[in-house]
DNA sequence: AGTATCAGTTAGCCTCGGCTAACCGAATAA
DNA sequence: TTATTCGGTTAGCCGAGGCTAACTGATACT
């Protein structure tokens, strides 16, 4: 499975939920993002299938360590973004909003390279 | 018609061919992204039906004044952003690629901030 | 015990934006 | 004049990622 932005989305809201949560359901998951339960369902079993997460009988989701690692990524390019753009002016709700959308889209080298210069 | 980030490349890719060509086919436009002609065709039918840009007889491409605004605009945003990375530290090859890929995400709250914060 | 609710799944549809294959018409070359 | 090439279009497929409708199974209520 090749991870696209939709995955690695779904993947930071159950690292997300499971922060201010403890546990996750898919339910959660569906009600965080905006989006249906059956699309989290589909999004949940190809995480699953690409071993990024795990489901277990009562419905609990988990990150797997591979999961974990993706999401914290994203999570932390989400604070450092959201952060940068504050300190550049911009209303804390709006930069939160463009971090979660260009938090997938930016390569290592330029996150790297705004993480080093928080003003 | 809503245009979504492709439309936006598209109107982008027109306008720089523009500038270094002079005229512009879709056939040039097929190549310098990187898709193929009925990619194009169906782009550019959608954007002529959205009023962004027009083809004459020959098949020569240009924006219409509504079209040339969201290019300038995308122009502008991927010019500044890639100065930006740069300034950071990022290499030239890098900070290009990563300006294209979020041009189309940011808001405009964000980019004037950028903009008004170039090093 | 029977019913309602709740969470998850399945089936199937839609849009977007790629793609290939095949066709058309104009310009060029043999 | 006929054949090739070139640019554009049409038809139709595919994957990603939303959606609704409907089913299932478990828990909780009466």
């Amino acid at each position: 499975m090749n991870l696209q932005e939709s995955g690695e989305m779904y993947l930071e809201t159950v690292l997300v939920l499971s922060k201010t949560n403890g546990i996750v359901r898919s339910i959660d998951v569906a009600e965080h993002m905006g989006v249906t339960k059956p699309s989290v369902s589909r999004a949940v079993g190809l995480l699953r299938d690409g071993g990024y997460l795990v489901m277990d009988k009562s419905g609990h989701l988990s990150l797997t360590p591979l999961g974990e690692e993706i999401a914290a990524k994203m999570y932390e390019r989400h604070k450092i973004l959201t952060d940068f753009f504050v300190a550049l002016g911009v209303s804390r709700e709006v930069a939160a909003e463009d971090a979660c959308k260009i938090e997938h889209h930016i390569s290592d080298e330029v996150f790297e390279a705004i993480k080093g210069h928080i003003i």
